[in-house]
DNA sequence: TCCAGATCGGAAAACGCTTTCCAATCACGG
DNA sequence: CCGTGATTGGAAAGCGTTTTCCGATCTGGA
């Protein structure tokens, strides 16, 4: 006696302590419409072989507007061995070249009824290889890598075998701007957009050249030097050894790496920065020091980022539709998986402006 | 006997359809070790009054690496009854003022082991209230809402529904920066900060002032404005009538709204635009106009956007720092919960840069 | 050597939902 | 009026965990 006693409190204490209290179970709308838990289900999802009578369903939705009733997303999850969320992985949240393509997989998301969640790397790629695992364990549906590192070959590799995981999953996966992952990829002209500004720039008059690069690790840096090499050597001029300074891709780092180059010493009339950001930390470094913009030293960018637009003088840059990146990468994810990776291939826009003035006359 | 056949072949296949193929369950693990699901569990969660034997614990962790399992959070959260959610609404999550902010909350969200989702509502009040339903059915522990409407009565109401919903269901709620909610809230000194900016303007020799006003409905955008107002009957100067011109919340809105009151005619030498962003518009239209920057018309915001440090003449404004704004929303919020919602007061600091040179000599 | 007490493993229930399978109900033609 | 087929309601299993309760095993003391 006293036994059953206890068991039934236990159970009852257990039943409480685990309910969300207050949130109505389909269980209790079920019963409040007086109908079974199958058909209230079925009044919510309809499905198209099996229809609940019109009068029916009124009385559960009714119901549940009165309990004030939600589906408990993690419960259908477990039914239904799928959810609808998107794992979105950035280096950093507050940099505007990631937070526009946040916006545009969000736009994309929201087409599709899925919810996004973010993860901000700090540009550490142990992070990032945890935040995949943290996704892998959501059971997110879709994964999107954004600005991936081309990182040395142990986290690298470990970056690899998480995503690989989380493949086999059933999860769904798209990088931006990378080449290393069997994903698939949106990816940016880089070359093709660093090799027009170059030749733009020979165009307007500019011969010699200096480039902040970004950190030799980072694919996007490295792809954007190459391409702008290429360019100046399509038009037959060259950048020369000790005109190209490494920094962080960063505000901080475009001002290191100017006055660096400052600090050596250089007779270039036109420096690249292989981000806008890093672009106007260089043009506050050469302000810093004196130097005049742009008659003395002229600038250009590559990005084009919005919030960036209002510096003076205005950048020149290559303009990349940084919100369609993170839509067209959202779309690429949710497409039935194929058995290739697919590819988008996104160009940039020389957009010349007056930080590089003609000097051609 | 056909029956049982049909029986057999549709149960395996729903189980087939269902299971996140790949995904090896805590049952496999366990038999893999060789113990029971209780004790495969324990050797995880690893409770303080149940132990496992070290050498068990040992052979669990070992099968479980090999078999690449992690736990499934959707049934973790049905078996617990919580999940480790963060749901973040904000604005515009392109605009630097809410990536900031967002930055913030996930540094504090990863300190507590918890997952940040976010939502745009790109300043939609229906969206925002939509988004707090989908946070509500993921059953999200905590719920913060940066830079919520003071919007028109219908849409307020359906929020606060919607937020006490939430509340109901047992989740935890922060505010940065709104009033009308009873929940927990940040507080930024929007009022404090521009009445110091009035009187910092004042006391470098300004005299006539305008102010770029964000829409009426925005709360942040009124106390910003009245704070001025303030600041300036403080030491007797006053905003005449006309000097005030509303304007969304933006950078563009920003540039109409001085446009607008550049073609109204305008006495006015120092033009105070109640966010940065929005200066950083006005800017560029007073450039448009041909009007010098800072000699023809002074330029304050509020915030200091951190992108936009280096735009030239360098911006006065008030330093909010926003990233903390974030932190703090995250800790007020996941305080156990009190019976009368928490304040935390952040203060802004008068940042005078050359867009306002002193006058007064 | 044996027993009390402490320790630890395992069966089973519970979380809230979806979906299958079966049975009951209904309309209708012969 | 009855049998047939189409329609729809309901019971129950299953999703992957956590946690309780009970029973089995071990330790050490007399």
């Amino acid at each position: 006696m006293l036994a059953s006693v206890n068991e039934w409190t236990s159970v009852r204490g257990q039943a409480q302590d685990n309910r969300q209290s207050g949130s109505a179970t389909l269980q209790e709308v079920a019963r409040a419409a007086g109908v079974s838990l199958a058909t209230a289900s079925r009044a919510f999802n309809g499905s198209a072989t099996r229809t609940v009578r019109p009068d029916l369903r009124e009385r559960v939705l009714a119901a549940a507007t009165a309990l004030n009733y939600t589906p408990n997303a993690n419960a259908q999850a477990m039914a239904r061995g799928t959810t609808n969320l998107v794992g979105l992985v950035v280096h950093d949240i507050a940099d505007p070249f990631f937070s526009a393509i946040a916006a545009g997989v969000m736009r994309a998301a929201d087409e599709h009824g899925l919810i996004v969640t973010m993860g901000s790397t700090q540009r550490d790629p142990a992070r990032e290889v945890e935040y995949v695992a943290a996704l892998r364990q959501q059971r997110a549906r879709v994964l999107i890598l954004a600005g991936s590192r081309f990182a040395d070959g142990e986290t690298s590799e470990r970056l690899g075998v998480e995503v690989a995981a989380f493949q086999a999953a059933g999860g769904q996966v798209a990088a931006i701007s990378q080449q290393k992952l069997p994903v698939n990829t949106v990816v940016v002209g880089n070359r093709s957009g660093a090799a027009g500004l170059a030749t733009t720039l020979h165009g307007l008059g500019y011969r010699s050249f200096a480039v902040l690069a970004g950190p030799p690790e980072l694919l996007t840096a490295r792809d954007r030097l190459a391409g702008f090499r290429a360019g100046l050597a399509k038009v037959g001029a060259e950048l020369p050894a000790g005109r190209v300074v490494a920094g962080e891709f960063t505000r901080d780092g475009g001002y290191a790496a100017m006055s660096e180059l400052l600090h050596r010493g250089t007779d270039a009339t036109c420096v690249f920065a292989v981000n806008d950001v890093m672009a106007v930390g260089a043009m506050a470094a050469l302000r810093d020091h004196g130097v005049r913009l742009p008659e003395e030293m002229a600038v250009a960018g590559f990005d084009d980022i919005v919030t960036l637009r209002d510096v003076t003088p205005a950048l020149t840059t290559v303009r990349v539709p940084l919100e369609d990146l993170g839509v067209w990468a959202l779309r690429l994810a949710v497409q039935p998986p194929a058995d290739k990776p697919r590819t988008q291939r996104i160009r940039g826009e020389v957009v010349i402006r007056e930080s590089t003035p003609d000097r051609s006359s």
